[in-house]
DNA sequence: CGATAATTTGATCAATATCAAATATCGTGG
DNA sequence: CCACGATATTTGATATTGATCAAATTATCG
């Protein structure tokens, strides 16, 4: 998967970018807190949260490896939530003040990252309507078939079935169940490529 | 709710924007055809799908009164989708290449692009994080949670129940049997406003 | 005031989460 | 290259929960 984190370093040419390491249970930055950048996760897991008076706390967005997070503090004077790495985690820093001075000075930087965002605001919607299906078949073949060439009607995969579970919102047992449904009733085809371990899924009839 | 069309319409000042009135199952713009333009929906409501190799075709969004869509067609020569009112429709209409023009002399435009594109984000993963909590009751305090004032564990709301629940991704009667249970639980307060028939909820014990 | 939509509660059922367990596969270090 | 531990894949059994169908009440809006 190309990450969203690659292209939004994309945006900034020159210099080489900060790295960080934050041990489990160390805190990146604060609720309240100036804003000093905007983040990507190398690698771990940091999960967003805000405090509420009565001393609880709601999760707001867990950010995993290859994927950039609290792009709207961009534009915020401080941050609005905690930012705490749940795991080892080594996270890519730009200061945003010399981000927005860079887009201020190149619009075509600030146009960059508007398309980087738009495609997100894409794909998010995308993933937002699959959970609107209940049925864990229509799902899995919905998200299959977004994500099919819609030539040759093939995805080719590069992750885990796993993963992709908690991308769709169920278990990984209700997925393997319906692939193999699928699969029985000759909707889609599983081909596993020998040669790097990867599989391809063919699609069949239409629904 | 403070539409993110609003904003969008907010980049560019003088001129009016075109708006364009469908009839339910009138096609705003097809698949492969050049882009044209940005939309909002005024009133009404456009499915975006995609057709597929065999016949036939996936939605990929819904979108409705007050939301902007197919913002990532900025960026694309193609409509990578159709666009058809589902009910009768008015959209406004934002010309691509203008909106792109003045960005690219008003790197501000851009920005604030950049700015309304990473609200959008971040509102949509949170969206998407609830929808990994499978309880419903557990789902719609989380909602509660994330709009309660963080001072006043206090949320003002301006929408039906119904609506909510679609947002949640629950049925209307599951929104409502976990209202009641949090109510009898004593975790929320429910008062009905008498002067403007509108709700407020008040947060209690932390979970 | 009538019509339409929203709210509310009940009963039932189907579907998925969960718990379990077995096999297969991968990555790693010896 | 192999052994081994970790992870992924796969299928079974069970229980829970929310969807669905129903229906009654209330609220909203011309």
């Amino acid at each position: 998967m190309t990450s969203d984190l690659d292209k939004l370093l994309g945006l900034l040419s020159a210099n080489q970018y900060p790295q960080k390491t934050l041990q489990a249970g160390e805190h990146l930055f604060r609720q309240h807190q100036p804003v000093h950048a905007i983040f990507g996760v190398k690698s771990g897991r940091v999960r967003l949260y805000r405090d509420l008076a009565d001393g609880s706390s709601v999760t707001l967005h867990v950010a995993r490896t290859g994927t950039a997070f609290a792009e709207a503090t961009l534009f915020a004077e401080r941050y609005h939530c905690h930012a705490i790495a749940e795991i080892n985690s080594i996270v890519v820093t730009l200061d945003s003040a010399e981000v927005l001075r860079a887009m201020s000075l190149n619009p075509d930087l600030a146009i960059n990252l508007s398309r980087q965002l738009a495609a997100q605001v894409r794909d998010m919607r995308a993933l937002l309507s699959l959970r609107d299906i209940r049925s864990a078949d229509e799902r899995l073949l919905a998200w299959l078939r977004q994500r099919a060439n819609s030539q040759t009607l093939t995805i080719y995969l590069d992750r885990t079935w796993t993963g992709i579970s908690e991308e769709l919102g169920l278990s990984k047992e209700a997925v393997y169940r319906s692939l193999a449904k699928l699969q029985q009733q000759n909707i889609i085809l599983r081909q596993r490529d020998k040669m790097n371990n990867h599989e391809t899924i063919t699609l069949h009839h239409p629904p």
